[in-house]
DNA sequence: TGCATACAGTAACATTTATCACATTAGCTC
DNA sequence: GAGCTAATGTGATAAATGTTACTGTATGCA
């Protein structure tokens, strides 16, 4: 199914001993694009190590909102399950996977155990908390201080970033739907970034150009 | 100075051994109303457990906005100091004194080897850190999802939670400057919460009629 | 090829929020 | 109580964003 070497290469920084552990008491999972992996509301009893693909965190308005928080990556964990996880609370979020996911389920009986364990793993886990904390502080201060356009601008940066790519495949819809805002709101602000040379646009996608 | 039945109260879950050890290594501090003990920035080297008085967490605007992410009352901790102490990080936020404070200060080596050796004080920061969250998360809620009015409402009640009194010592100063929008829009939006009979103005003060 | 559909552009208008300008008032000091 | 000051009230206007209602246009599919 999966050996050592393949764990070790996507999260580097466990140590031997914690990646057996993994190995013998986790269970590997896939979810296809669009599916949602969690809910609003619904209680967690895992933690997820995310070994392919990708996930949108995000929180859900009444009105189809799916403002984007962050996204997990290979190597990542999600940082609301494992604070979730250690008292079996309910998710506050959504999550809805991206690209085809491959990840590991740790039962919350062992995340805590191994925090006390496996240096290696507390130092994970209080990263995860750490990183997730500044990226979510950071989505309110764009929120709280900037005007749609520089949030605009701040969003298209976010995703270069997470694809490693300048062209964005993305249709303004969607864009709207992440920023809780309306396609018309962006297609104007799109266009005045073009004429600025911030960025070329195409159907379906678009190129970075800053 | 202090002993060990004050520091029971204050943090009830803590076991006894812990709270010995805190009464060993941990140095109490005093601030004043107004005093900012942390900024955007700075180095973080201890964790804050308070233990009188009341701090105010907020993201700093460029023009002097003093955005609410929460507050931090007796029994609690600073979830970014136990966040950002871990690796000597910055702070990302701004921690002002709203009402004079004791607190007790733990340089980060304790932090980490306790989180190994006393389950209370485990479980105390993943508590600290989940609720903490979940704060934030509520906020990006607000400010994402809601207009003024409602975001007003939401922050009198988070004021009359806090304070334990639905009589709120506010200007209408001080909440636009929290929710980063303008005194007036603040005023008008209370004249209408008034004739919808959920509040009572006076000078300086209101009531919450909820 | 022609049709259906999703995506994109744009104008006109409504609404919310920000800004400016100034009037009013409560509470304090002398 | 006169006068000062900070807090509050309010109208007029500007700017940003949301909404409605269309048009055009690429793409895939029958």
């Amino acid at each position: 199914m999966h050996d050592l070497g393949d764990l070790k290469k996507v999260f580097p920084s466990f140590s031997d001993d914690l990646i057996n552990e993994i190995e013998t008491n986790a269970v590997r999972h896939s979810y296809k694009a669009g599916d949602i992996i969690m809910r609003t509301g619904q209680y967690i009893n895992n933690t997820l190590l995310i070994l392919k693909g990708q996930i949108k965190i995000y929180r859900e308005g009444e009105n189809g909102g799916e403002f984007l928080m962050y996204y997990l990556q290979p190597g990542q964990a999600c940082a609301v399950s494992m604070i979730c996880a250690t008292k079996s609370q309910t998710s506050q979020i959504m999550a809805k996977v991206v690209e085809d996911v491959d990840l590991l389920m740790i039962p919350l009986t062992l995340m805590e155990k191994w925090m006390m364990e496996y240096r290696s793993w507390y130092e994970f886990v209080i990263f995860t908390y750490r990183t997730r904390f500044e990226e979510v502080l950071e989505v309110i201060d764009n929120i709280a201080f900037r005007a749609m356009d520089e949030r605009l601008e701040f969003y298209l940066k976010r995703h270069a970033d997470a694809s490693g790519s300048k062209d964005l495949k993305l249709s303004h819809q969607e864009i709207a739907t992440e920023l809780n805002t309306s396609r018309e709101v962006i297609s104007r602000l799109l266009k005045k970034m073009e004429q600025r040379g911030m960025v070329k646009l195409h159907r379906n996608h678009m190129q970075l150009l800053t």
